[in-house]
DNA sequence: CCTTTCAGGCTGTCTAGACAACTGCAGTTG
DNA sequence: CAACTGCAGTTGTCTAGACAGCCTGAAAGG
């Protein structure tokens, strides 16, 4: 089974070998691999060399160990990140109107330095924060925090929970027509804390936009910091 | 210096004094840092426990780690991903006239479903790829893929290594207009070898926008695919 | 002077063994 | 019945040693 020399290291066949059996649906989402132990005497191989090999599939998002229990493979299998990536298009211009959209959190809270510059306020004065994520297919997609100037919108959380969307919440308050004033697309891996809203491994990258809605006098209305999961999100850029 | 008592693994309390030395300056970007053999005497723990150390700094983008020759501080050190980041930001309107663009390479080709598709071409028709680097600063930020119908632009790659800019080249042929139909941005982890040539670690994420650029009547002249070293670069979407 | 060889230093891999820490469960105890 | 105890199974960490493979620079040879 194992090759001494070809010169790929044996952590590395073992690798290939379970990350075959896990795509291949040998082992399912969700079922105990066995066990280090198990492993070592069915290739013949240290524990250690055994470890290593495990470690780069948690690593690569394909197995989730738990201490005292075992290791179980990962559901959903990232596997193909391109070709399994979904036609789920982000039109900047509706991102906020996405389609299962679940409030999580709404509180008032002081503007930090980059919220207050964002929204051309005073560092410390109160904002009004709502965490949500998106949802598509029963698939966290993505997870949100936007903030809203309280002095502006007073009682912003209760209006929100009440439609559900950024665009009807705030033509309540009378913004009928807010645009982007700017949208910053940036990527890097996530913390553990989002790549736990994301329901996504840790081994993955986010796509994140920062963006500042105006209205039509030119007012920070909004400051959205939304992270998507790169794995099933793409963002398309459309002249407008 | 090091606790065998409170509870956090040794590993990462080397992990942890390495980490402070690099960010603060103690080992500066580029030098060389003490072999791990030293680190075994300097720490009092075995080599493999300094390995395991090393392992997740060059996890991390610490560091870097070269066979036969010892560890680096990279250069720059990745610590805070977001305020470390520059302030390049990628007009999409102007992405192709990055200054210090390099031309790495330019052959004719036959073009895939994915090219043809895009340059509504039919697949096999003979394409002039260009690969070129961009570079600010002197660092690498992006590597990207130009695929041009040779048809329409016989001879381009000695007009590009003439003017090395998309526009005036594009201008030299008649198309002094041209705009973007669509772009698309994704972000995932990078091959080794795009990992090699955007010069950064296999472990930080790249951005990617693949854009279709039309003339005035709205034919394809230039599918492009670039990616962006997303620790140094942000994309940044303003209104037309 | 230039080229080749080679020894020493370095990282990469593998093996072996030990103990700690956690989980789940069965059995015991109150 | 509920709570505790102990044990077996599992993963996490650390140590120890060996050898392979790569790199550098100095010595030997032309």
């Amino acid at each position: 089974m194992l090759s001494r020399k070809n010169g790929m290291p044996l952590w590395r066949q073992i690798y290939l070998k379970i990350e075959a059996d896990v795509t291949s649906g040998v082992f399912e989402p969700g079922q105990k691999l066995p066990s280090e132990s198990e492993f070592t005497n069915l290739f013949s191989v240290n524990r250690h060399t055994i470890r290593r090999a495990m470690g780069a599939l948690t690593d690569d998002g394909l197995v989730r160990v738990e201490r005292g229990r075992g290791a179980f493979v990962r559901e959903p299998v990232i596997n193909y990140p391109v070709s399994s990536r979904t036609r789920f298009s982000e039109n900047l211009t509706r991102q906020h109107r996405a389609p299962g959209n679940v409030l999580l959190m709404a509180v008032d809270t002081e503007a930090d330095v980059a919220v207050a510059e964002a929204l051309d306020i005073k560092e410390g004065e109160i904002v009004t924060r709502i965490t949500s994520a998106g949802e598509a297919d029963g698939r966290r997609v993505s997870y949100s925090n936007s903030f809203f100037p309280r002095t502006l919108f007073p009682g912003i959380v209760r209006i929100f929970r009440e439609f559900g969307s950024v665009t009807r919440t705030l033509s309540h308050f009378g913004v009928d027509d807010y645009s982007r004033k700017r949208t910053r697309i940036i990527s890097r891996m996530p913390t553990k804390e989002e790549a736990g809203e994301l329901h996504q491994p840790k081994s993955r990258p986010v796509l994140i936009t920062e963006s500042i809605n105006v209205d039509e006098t030119g007012t920070p209305v909004e400051f959205g910091i939304c992270l998507f999961a790169s794995d099933w999100v793409q963002i398309l850029v459309e002249p407008s």
